[in-house]
RNA sequence: GUGGAUGUAGCUCAAUGGCGGAGCACCGGACUGUGGCUCCGGGGGCUGUGGGUUCGAAUCCCAUCAUCCACCCCA
């Protein structure tokens, strides 16, 4: 094969489709329901969005970026996360001028230039919310209370919550001084990466797991002493909110993020079963970055979550059962069969089985577009008879109209169904309302069997 | 950017320097128009790519690309 896809990225099939579009439904429905709405920022931005809002030291600016120059010799950035996007696009036009808090979710495809693993790809997909304008502690903890709503309506367990503050403009650098003198002392002990960290950014230097570094670090008081006033006030309001809403977390003082923009909360949901690459979804307050970006001062806080990497998790945990015929069925394995498959005998019967299978789509007559339609599927392939029931069989398709020249000039057609075996001979003007009846009445069911769509 | 493992049919894997196979899948047939079970047959391969060693390479060597896993970092 002369083509593959450029490293890193995939084709997501047919196959596997149903749990995507399982993941999307759930995230709209859960944050619609929470006022939040959609939000479609382009995918690409100019670079220097991303170097003011995500930062310039970070690992992301630094290597990880899709960075190219157009045909007028801008630079352009492939989006790396979401966030410096939705709070430009708020900026632009002037949502702030509105009722606050605004709420938004998104989802949709991100990019970063590193070395494919488990669970990491080139491309990827997120989902996440931001909102922005409040600065309450309850607005931190909507926001983490939507992204475990998800899993939970997921189906989605084994999760942890780990939360942290790191503090504000105010008091950070406090902290960080102290960090400076306290591990400076140490620098010897402490890995190459970690000197220079010392230097640019002593927090960075708290979740290095280099044996060395994690015996100076054990020592450096956590940050929690250092917290001014407002941002002490605000973690003590986050972590009483969460557990009034009876969402079970753990400090983990040890969570830094790799992203410049974050103040105050910090959090990160992880899965033990998805290897080296643990984090499910992770996110923050950051109150500073509609300044940094020009606009106004607005705080807010979000999160992303990876949706490939929940999709690892719900397909190592469920799929099993079912995976093993299904892979051999054509289109998406997790859809349910054809309603109805027509099986033509001829040149002229081919053509009144697309006229039908078009009819059976359609429904008999309804007044919304599309309801009471059936999924119907024919010949293409000028199978035989035989062939057709075959492959009618391996589709899953639960009626078979056989429709024969001899029958066909009687103006009639065989019904059979699959499962019974039964056959018997329809007119075929009545074969719309009848079946239509049938795929109405049956269609509720298969929704609530296979639960989802 | 660094390290390790692996690349053979659509998929899972054999062939251990001497004619590239199997199972599953796909297509067709077993009463000239009826599925699932069974049986029979068929199509499919530049052995990732490019060099080298050898009389001879899927097999040994080098390079390269890709995948997987880990580091780094992150969702």
């Amino acid at each position: 094969m002369e083509y593959k896809a450029p490293r890193g990225t995939r084709d997501i099939l047919p196959d596997e489709m149903h749990l995507w579009h399982k993941v999307e439904d759930i995230v709209r429905l859960v944050c619609e329901r929470a006022g939040y709405g959609e939000i479609r920022t382009p995918i690409f931005e100019y670079t220097e969005l991303f170097e003011r809002g995500i930062g310039q030291v970070t690992d992301i600016v630094e290597k990880e970026m899709y960075t190219f120059l157009d045909k007028a010799k801008r630079s352009i950035t492939l989006r790396p996360e979401g966030t410096a996007s939705v709070v430009r696009a708020f900026l632009e036009h002037k949502l702030y001028a509105r009722p606050q808090p605004t709420k938004f979710y998104y989802i949709g495809p991100m990019f970063r230039y590193e070395r494919p693993q488990s669970g990491r790809y080139r491309q990827f997909w997120q989902f996440g919310v931001e909102a922005l304008g409040s600065q309450d502690p309850a607005m931190d903890v909507e926001v983490i209370g939507i992204l475990i709503e998800i899993y939970r309506q997921l189906g989605l367990g084994g999760f942890e919550v780990q939360l942290n503050t790191i503090g504000c403009p105010e008091c950070r650098p406090r902290y960080r001084d102290e960090l400076r003198s306290y591990l400076g002392g140490r620098a010897g002990e402490l890995c190459e990466d970690c000197r220079r960290r010392l230097v640019r950014n002593p927090l960075r230097l708290l979740d290095c797991k280099e044996p060395g570094c994690q015996r100076a670090i054990d020592e450096v008081p956590p940050i929690f002493e250092y917290l001014c006033d407002e941002c002490r006030e605000h973690f003590e309001g986050v972590k009483a909110l969460l557990s009034a809403l009876g969402v079970s977390f753990v400090i983990n003082p040890r969570i830094v993020r790799g992203l410049d923009y974050y103040t105050k909360t910090v959090f990160e949901v992880v899965h033990s079963e998805l290897g080296a690459q643990d984090v499910l979804g992770a996110g923050g307050r950051y109150d500073g970055l509609a300044g940094e970006c020009g606009g106004p001062p607005t705080p807010g806080v979000g999160f992303a979550a990876g949706i490939d990497r929940a999709i690892q998790v719900l397909s190592a945990g469920a799929g099993a059962g079912e995976a093993g015929d299904a892979e051999s069925r054509p289109g998406d394995a997790g859809a349910p069969g054809p309603d109805v498959y027509i099986a033509p005998i001829g040149r002229e019967a081919k053509a009144e089985a697309l006229k039908l299978a078009f009819a059976l789509r359609q429904g008999a007559g309804e007044e919304t577009p599309g309801a009471g339609g059936l999924k119907v599927e024919t010949d293409f392939m000028g199978r035989s008879l035989k062939a057709q029931m075959k492959y009618a069989n391996k589709l899953g398709a639960r009626q078979v109209v056989i429709l024969g020249d001899e029958e066909l000039h009687r103006g009639v057609a065989l019904l059979r169904d699959m499962s019974t075996g039964d056959q018997e001979e329809v007119p075929i003007t009545d074969i719309v309302k009848r079946l239509s009846t049938f795929g109405r009445a049956e269609a509720a069911t298969v929704q609530e069997a296979t639960g989802c769509r």
